[in-house]
DNA sequence: GTCTATATTCCGATAGAC
DNA sequence: GTCTATCGGAATATAGAC
């Protein structure tokens, strides 16, 4: 990867595990290897970085929605689920769920591409929930809209809570979910 | 209010509006019209202070429980809610989601602390979940330790995940976790 | 593109006077 | 309990050499 796609891998990843105000351009620069000044080239301010930290985010969202696009709408919540696992694996919590408790103190900037990840995000996931209640895969009452902010909601929570309540309490929840939603 | 629980009243705001890393010593002495020098007379480090926070809502719970002992689990239901909806009202997001996106900065006695307020507010949900399942208030399945982080999960979310997808969603989704859980 | 060097600001924390 | 003064460190950012 070239110089530039490690550093937004990188702060990627300590905005997730960190926070976003709680990483230095120091912390980059030690595990790729050139200095802080160096970083300034790439990204002339913080909130370049964290724009572009969003970006490649929407970027593989369209990815993943094209290449799941004929898929069944089972395989999209699954897929919906195995970027929570992977998260919660790292150590981490979801990119919106970093970045909103954080909202106030971002450049305008930042907020506008946070907003915009989230309605994409948002979305997708009504479009297969609503497309999953449509050929009888999944069962819940109400727009699919409400539904997927209460489903987007509680994994976006639960990365956060179980690092509080317990680890295991991540496939409780996620369980939980997919065992209400689909129709058996 | 006696200067330490201006202090404590401050941090508490500041860090649910901007986050445990993004305030400081001198936003409090702004407010609390002292230096941030006399501020460390009250809490050597930030971490007592952030401590500090955490006991005051420990406390508050505690006397929220007490109060409401002998009233409905939908009194207590509602109770529940009106924290959030204060939360929201004030542009804040709750304390437990606000520091577990920064869980991996904080000191271990902030850490520990946290989880015990966590637990406790877990506790009294699930408690008045079964309550009201046992007297047919309420209907849901599973157990009520697993239904109470879904319902803190969606609350701690929403107040979250409506700063980027609109204001309005706070109510629609408390309002549908309401309609779910209450036999009509 | 990366470096050295530096500017500037901010932050948590301590010492000691009052 | 609060003040002044100060320390040590860390952070973002810029200028200019290579």
């Amino acid at each position: 990867m070239d110089t530039r796609g490690k550093i937004i891998q990188l702060a990627d990843n300590l905005i997730r595990k960190k926070g976003y105000n709680a990483f230095s351009f120091y912390d980059i620069s030690k595990s790729v290897g050139i200095k802080t000044a160096s970083i300034h080239y790439h990204f002339p301010a913080k909130s370049d970085l964290g724009v572009a930290v969003i970006e490649q985010h929407i970027h593989h969202l369209d990815l993943l929605k094209e290449k799941f696009n004929n898929k069944s709408p089972i395989e999209k919540l699954d897929k919906f689920f195995s970027i929570y696992t992977s998260i919660k694996n790292e150590d981490q919590v979801c990119l919106v769920g970093s970045l909103a408790t954080d909202f106030n103190t971002l450049d305008k900037k930042v907020k506008d591409k946070l907003k915009k990840f989230s309605n994409n995000m948002l979305d997708w996931v009504s479009h297969f929930l609503e497309e999953g209640r449509n050929n009888n895969a999944f069962q819940f009452e109400g727009p699919a809209r409400t539904k997927a902010i209460m489903i987007i909601g509680n994994m976006l929570a639960i990365v956060q809570l179980s690092r509080l309540t317990g680890d295991k309490d991540f496939n409780t929840i996620k369980n939980t979910i997919r065992n209400e939603l689909i129709r058996k």
